[in-house]
DNA sequence: AAGTTCAGCGAATATAAATTCAATGAATAT
DNA sequence: ATATTCATTGAATTTATATTCGCTGAACTT
């Protein structure tokens, strides 16, 4: 193996178990020795690839920006379907690339307070909320989804996403929710 | 004042000061120092009133327990508005008396990992996710409620609420959703 | 009204975790 | 072949924060 896929993979590496680690015991409560010790290296490794706590998380936001950018858009032609199809593929990633479901939370937490304003400012430029909105008020005309105010909808399917997998990450044991049953949120 | 009224008055406020800022800023990342200087008290003084940290943290999962197990039950004759009551109770409270809203929150984040087991037996001695499940699969056999495992509703259910709460808490300016939208994640 | 208790303070200490650094040897370059 | 780079380590250092402690004066007790 060469040098710089050596490189690569051990940035990999420390990314991934940082990111499955600070979404399951949070962030302060993740210890860089827990990194280190996880992945079995020495903790002046990890520095050696990043130059602190914060720029690895940071360097995780970044990642997750990148990813939501991403322009795999979820074709849709109803916009319930939209929301339909963005569950079902979240939760259909669940088993196989967890890193996907864990890389939500993240993003969702790093919009929290607490978190440095750089990097809260990173995360809440991929913000949902605005975006899916529109797409709501595009439903209540064509009928299909409820009346009220297109942001506060937006809002309270966007949160119960957000605890239905932050839970999800802590209690895998619980089955998931079917989509529907939270589409059913906006559902007229 | 006595001193005994004097003593209750210091441990009432700092355990609601303490309350606010674990949920809004997290258990971690809220520096006992903070609540002393929000206070405008002494480190000291806190630490007269609590031995630790972790022990003013167990202080409020013992009172939130305490205030879950008190018999105001909610009175209802169909399954649905069980849900419904909660909800509009909930989101009523958070206006005139944040702390209803900010214990509810404390108690779900009490009950996941990154806690010490002790703390976390207590949070999870008044999970609401069987209890509920109990009531939806009452409202299945009338068919009020959808079909599904009744766990997996009430999880989702729960998990929707807990993330609008802790949501609204960081972010009071978005509206909350109304009651009904939530209980349509069970309605049939 | 003298003695005791206790709220309250702030500086000193302890602890835990992040971060630095010098040393090593294997991979790469010249 | 020799020199240079760099992944890696573990011990030393720094930093952040929790915790302790001795002191003070006001409130209670007898």
């Amino acid at each position: 193996m060469t040098r710089k896929e050596q490189k690569e993979m051990r940035q990999k590496q420390i990314m991934f178990k940082a990111l499955e680690l600070f979404v399951t015991k949070g962030y302060s409560e993740t210890k860089i020795s827990d990194i280190a010790e996880a992945l079995d290296i020495s903790v002046g490794l990890l520095f050696h690839y990043y130059e602190s706590k914060e720029k690895l998380y940071e360097a995780l936001v970044q990642m997750g920006v990148a990813a939501t950018k991403k322009p795999e858009s979820i074709e849709y032609t109803k916009p319930l379907e939209y929301f339909e199809k963005f569950i079902e593929g979240l939760f259909a990633a669940a088993e196989d690339q967890p890193w996907v479901f864990q890389m939500f939370v993240l993003m969702s937490q790093a919009r929290r307070s607490g978190i440095p304003d750089e990097i809260r400012d990173l995360a809440l430029s991929v913000d949902q909320i605005d975006f899916s909105a529109e797409i709501i008020r595009k439903g209540q005309l064509d009928g299909s989804i409820r009346e009220g105010d297109p942001k506060a909808l937006s809002f309270a399917f966007w949160c119960s996403i957000q605890g239905i997998m932050e839970q999800h990450l802590i209690t895998p044991e619980y089955p998931l929710p079917k989509a529907e049953w939270i589409t059913d949120i906006l559902r007229k």
